[in-house]
DNA sequence: CATGTGCCGATTGTTAACAATCTTGTCTAC
DNA sequence: GTAGACAAGATTGTTAACAATCGGCACATG
């Protein structure tokens, strides 16, 4: 009896080839003609990475459909695809916010980055060409423009998308989405333990990247990059400062 | 004129805290004592990486939600999870199916297992204590047994674990994440593109792996990991099949 | 026989109304 | 005045019905 439609044998039965799509329903880039819920995704996501939402915004169904002229139902997609991503944060019954990482999660993003990123000196060395380096260096006369401007948020963003374009030169694109994943957390947690006087111009740090790239030095390109990291996470101030708040009952059980 | 961090007092007056759940937040249901749709995520899950599903299967809506006894609301919301995670495919109005990874997307996927897992070698000599080794030990127990029974699948299955087990013994849940998504990722791949005359024991290069990490050699145990992925690549037949046929169209465009 | 056409069933996409829940503010009892 | 109860408002969670779409089949047609 019982024979769902979970047996193996109806799965290779209905079994599907992806099909590339013999008239681009979706191109997947970031274009401007995808569906709906892609829009608004990529919107929600650089409101985030731009610092215009901070951690901690409450998202509201009601408000962004109204923003963006579609359903709850859509939103809510939206909502959930970020959460996954652990760039925002829904809890049950209270809705969603930009996430807000604690200590401990920016510390492995952190970490993270050092193995992910490290370990991709070698790879960037390998297929970097002229092209990719041309791009690179593009990249950098934004960022310095960027730091001229008094606009924080674009310079920020600039320095983080040099670390994705790293990542796109590769051109493994599974490496480019947890790299993706990575920055947008990485955005979340310079918001909140950013160091009031800090003043690294990682535009430097990064041309001197580019200049090891070009000299086709991985070994060199690896050290520089972890150094790179190193300096990023230590204009950070990662000590525990309001999430004890969070706790309220318990941190006053005692008292 | 930098604005420190969180300057903007709106995000943090709507500030939320993460609450650990006075109670039974999510009671109710099924054993795990999990959302249900946390559940029903981690049993698709679990079928697709055990083979029983297998790449291709169509997932209905309606089907999935007579199975679990819950509404199509939640099989969408876990179907969507699910293909974030390129665990599953959706087309639009034609529903969702078990992923077909490409050729290409096979190598992408190898490619960036290759990157971080053998990057994590010296986080694991590092931080593995005894009580790691002796979890990796009985981890192989389990994969003899898997060997020597017929079951394929579970064979496979806890082949996999093995290497999410070292991510989870660095203790960094970004990367954990990273990983159990490369390996749900190569579970596909394996069903699609395994060859029939396979006979590669991965155990036995478990348990190399295991003797390194003892040792502390985190050089010998990057090569050794490197080694070992490429094997199990090399077990595959990582070459087009029936992808072509679909582009017909675009192949006599300009002849 | 090959080709095109139109309909039908199955499945997904969308909507709007309703129910459940949390937060906040107010009111009353002591 | 403080504490507890209570109610109102806002927001999310859920449901079921409806609309849109796709794939396949039969059928007519050349």
């Amino acid at each position: 009896m019982r024979r769902g439609p979970l047996s193996a044998k109806v799965a290779r039965l209905t079994m599907r080839k992806p099909r590339k799509s013999a008239r681009g329903i979706e191109t997947e880039t970031t274009g401007s003609g995808q569906s709906p819920e892609t829009h608004i995704y990529h919107r929600i996501h650089a409101a985030i990475a731009e610092h215009r939402l901070l951690p901690g915004a409450r998202l509201v169904e009601d408000q962004l459909g109204e923003v963006f002229g579609v359903s709850r139902m859509r939103i809510r997609s939206v909502l959930h695809s970020l959460a996954r991503e652990k760039v925002v944060t829904i809890h049950r019954n209270r809705g969603a916010a930009v996430a807000y990482p604690t200590v401990k999660e920016a510390k492995e993003v952190f970490a993270a980055r050092r193995v992910i990123e490290v370990a991709l000196a070698p790879e960037i060395v390998r297929t970097a060409d002229e092209a990719a380096v041309r791009r690179l260096k593009d990249h950098i006369k934004k960022e310095r423009q960027g730091e001229r401007s008094t606009d924080r948020a674009f310079e920020l963003k600039a320095s983080h998308d040099f670390h994705t374009l790293l990542a796109e030169i590769v051109g493994n694109r599974v490496i480019v989405g947890f790299l993706r994943e990575l920055m947008a957390r990485s955005s979340l947690i310079t918001a909140i333990y950013e160091r009031p006087d800090v003043s690294s111009c990682s535009h430097l740090a990064h041309a001197n990247l580019i200049k090891l790239i070009e000299r086709r030095d991985a070994e060199a390109l690896a050290a520089a990059m972890l150094k790179h990291l190193d300096q990023i996470e230590s204009d950070l101030v990662l000590f525990e400062r309001e999430e004890p708040v969070t706790d309220l009952k318990t941190v006053f059980a005692d008292s």
